[in-house]
DNA sequence: GAAAAATAAGACCGATTGGTCTTTTTTTTT
DNA sequence: AAAAAAAAAGACCAATCGGTCTTATTTTTC
């Protein structure tokens, strides 16, 4: 066999956690509903992890994961540092559409979800927000090296604006429950992109 | 008696639950937790209110009042339409430190904490969120009506932008709780006022 | 200041919360 | 296939949940 049962159970549930923490919350989710969602019993689960928190914690690093998952497969299967850039604002044009994880984006939604009395998810929450915003950086970094960007722009500033931007217009986005809202977040990304960056 | 005591116990009820609401979330906070702040015991609550989603309702309300207010203060007291558009810009560079109520925006919290269980408060948020859009697109429109932006822009898409990015900014700084992130956004959007609209 | 009305207190309710623990069942090892 | 180990069940727990209702108190009206 090659992987042991429990260790497949285990996976079931954070995902199925992952989906459940992002659609009602850390605290408005219940085990109850866990157990629902799961087909386990408290016993299953508890066999597995601790506590709720616990539970929100692997979820949100599965979530995370996936969505770094994306990212890196958008940056590497382009080339140039512009390609790249494109290719994460096109992949966020259509997120409203087909989010990671049902229930919308779980980075913008822990944020916002997780307050202080969770200081273990919030650090991660944290942690991965660098994380993204150092992601976007390198690639501008590497625009600037190519000569593709212009020489005076500050990568750690304008990792800042892409993603704030994406971020908040994911949030918008689910207000309004408008998909034309990231059409305009993805198409004046890609105008400063082209205005303000290439060179 | 210009007020009955009544409306004053009511009023006191609505700024604490704000700002509970605001910073533990609906589900997160208790109305064990409402009385602890508001000083009175159940009896005293539910003398003025049917539920606890009813003071969700009316908390939301009045935080975006306070909103509301304050925008509409920064848009009126000055009179073009790039000194109204920078004056609310300028306002939220310093939200981080000065939030209209303890938590963080209550409109984006609202946003992402409101699940599809309360479908009355979301419709309340979507309604302010509308109006916020409208409020920003009238001073883009009077703009490009006096000649001070230009004729091509379009309202209701600046308005989006202007908003997203704002509201972006506001996530992202209380995961890394950095107030240079609100600076990065409030310059960007600055340079954009100035390179996109002026004209 | 007395009567009426509004307000607040606080005991009480059933349901649900996250979590524990023993027992049963299933899986893995030998 | 037997023994050992892992996994899942489900009864059980105290605490807390949102909410009700009767009683006591305070405020308002007359």
């Amino acid at each position: 066999m090659i992987m042991k049962k429990g260790t497949l159970t285990r996976d079931h549930i954070i995902t199925q956690a992952a989906e459940l923490f992002n659609t009602r919350g850390y605290a408005g989710a219940s085990m109850a509903e866990l157990m629902a969602v799961t087909g386990l019993k408290k016993g299953g689960i508890y066999n597995h992890f601790q506590s709720k928190e616990e539970i929100a914690v692997a979820a949100f690093e599965y979530s995370a994961g996936l969505v770094k998952a994306i990212l890196r497969d958008e940056i590497e299967k382009k080339a140039t540092a512009k390609a790249k850039l494109t290719g994460i604002i096109e992949y966020y044009r259509a997120y409203p559409l087909n989010p990671v994880v049902k229930g919308g984006c779980p980075v913008l939604n822990s944020i916002v979800d997780t307050d202080n009395t969770n200081p273990q998810l919030k650090e991660k929450v944290k942690l991965v927000v660098e994380d993204m915003l150092w992601e976007l950086e390198r690639i501008i970094a590497y625009g600037i090296r190519r000569q593709e960007f212009k020489a005076d722009i500050e990568p750690d500033k304008t990792a800042v604006i892409i993603f704030t931007f994406i971020e908040g217009g994911i949030a918008i986005t689910r207000s309004q429950s408008d998909g034309k809202i990231m059409d305009v977040v993805a198409d004046q990304l890609l105008r400063y992109l082209e205005d303000e960056l290439v060179r």
